[in-house]
DNA sequence: GTCTATAGCCAGATAGAC
DNA sequence: GTCTATCTGGCTATAGAC
């Protein structure tokens, strides 16, 4: 009777055990892949980061590409809902805009390398962009089209394919993230100063785009 | 006498097959370096793609990090004149803006994966960036924010900072080519129908920009 | 200048003790 | 589950023949 108790606990001992180390790890492969990349990204380095042995990391994750895939599955899960919410929210086509603009630069302030991580990813290896997509069944975009054919015809706004609008409001959004250490040089702005200047893109976006397209 | 002519014709051809090596050698690293980056890149890949051996690529560029700095620098000096266009040319405000969203865009079809490559290797090498800008004495922005400065006075353009509609207007025309893969995905377009719209966008990516800023 | 062959190193993955 | 030690393959770079 006392073994049983005792294996029950080693037991439960034993799942915390684990569970925390393979988030540690999680933790530690996202740090490095998303600086670093896939191929850039050390074994090593990432078994250093979480603490850990790096004999550890195939133990749980069989492979640097199964890891690499799970802090990929990991980030696109995380950047998806938030485009769900200018695709299948139900406010009002400005309103939309500003909520947008105001808080995705404001989650990507908090994961400044995770837009250019999915990207840069996408572009090594388009079929599997494809392949994690459609598991996502990430969002549609049927609604958001529908939506600006309607504030056409009303007269809200002048017309624009909801495709180009689409492109033009991510644009404006992400791309100062990606392009951060090119437009610092160009423009001539230290750190601080570049983060100031996002700031103020939290409105000034969403006024650019308003802008752009009222009537 | 009959020596010295030989030799002399000897050399010519030395001089010529060098250099149409080192240069075919350059164009193939262009190619790959540009498609997998630094790390992702094989120095036997490139030799390939050459159609020379592994070792000529030491012989000419001494290592893989010298042959890859020829190569960022080529492509950033392929780069940077395109800014120019913006920053210091002597046109008004909206012919700058329809002219460099027409050329710049035509210019990255040209070369598609130029933009994403010189981002990606100054995000994982910020310092090396600055380095190489620099060397380059790139564009100055003065001219452009003066410019701009004049137009919201006269009342031309609602107010807003040169900075900001430098990254707007940047914003808009790159980022479509870099995160190609994603918007595929989320627009549920083929390689034809996305190219369509990056057609389209020569023309209404500057009508965007200037709607927003027109009073 | 161009090639073949190889040195030397480093990273991913596994074996096996605890 | 976690560690140390090691295998194995692949990659950059060089030596040396032609």
């Amino acid at each position: 009777m006392l073994t049983i108790w005792l294996n029950y606990l080693v037991n439960i001992m034993k799942k915390t055990k684990d569970t925390t180390t393979e988030t540690s790890i999680l933790n530690a492969a996202k740090t490095i892949f998303q600086q670093k990349g896939m191929d850039g990204a050390r074994m090593q380095e990432i078994a250093d980061e979480a603490g850990i042995n790096k004999a550890l990391l195939h133990y749980y994750y069989r492979s640097k590409q199964l890891l690499f895939e799970a802090v990929f599955k990991s980030a696109f899960s995380l950047l998806a809902p938030q485009m769900n919410k200018i695709l299948n929210d139900d406010s009002s086509i400005f309103d939309k805009i500003k909520n947008f603009s105001n808080n995705y630069i404001s989650f990507i302030i908090k994961h400044p390398y995770l837009p250019n991580f999915i990207i840069q990813e996408l572009n090594k290896n388009p079929e599997f962009a494809i392949h994690i997509l459609a598991e996502n069944k990430f969002p549609n975009i049927e609604k958001f089209k529908n939506q600006i054919s309607e504030e056409v015809l009303k007269g809200t706004i002048k017309p624009i394919k909801a495709d180009q609008l689409f492109i033009n409001i991510l644009s404006l959004n992400i791309f100062p993230f990606i392009a951060a250490p090119l437009f610092k040089g160009f423009l001539n702005l230290n750190n601080d100063e570049y983060n100031l200047m996002l700031e103020h893109r939290k409105t000034e976006v969403a006024e650019f785009i308003i802008n752009a397209i009222k009537v």
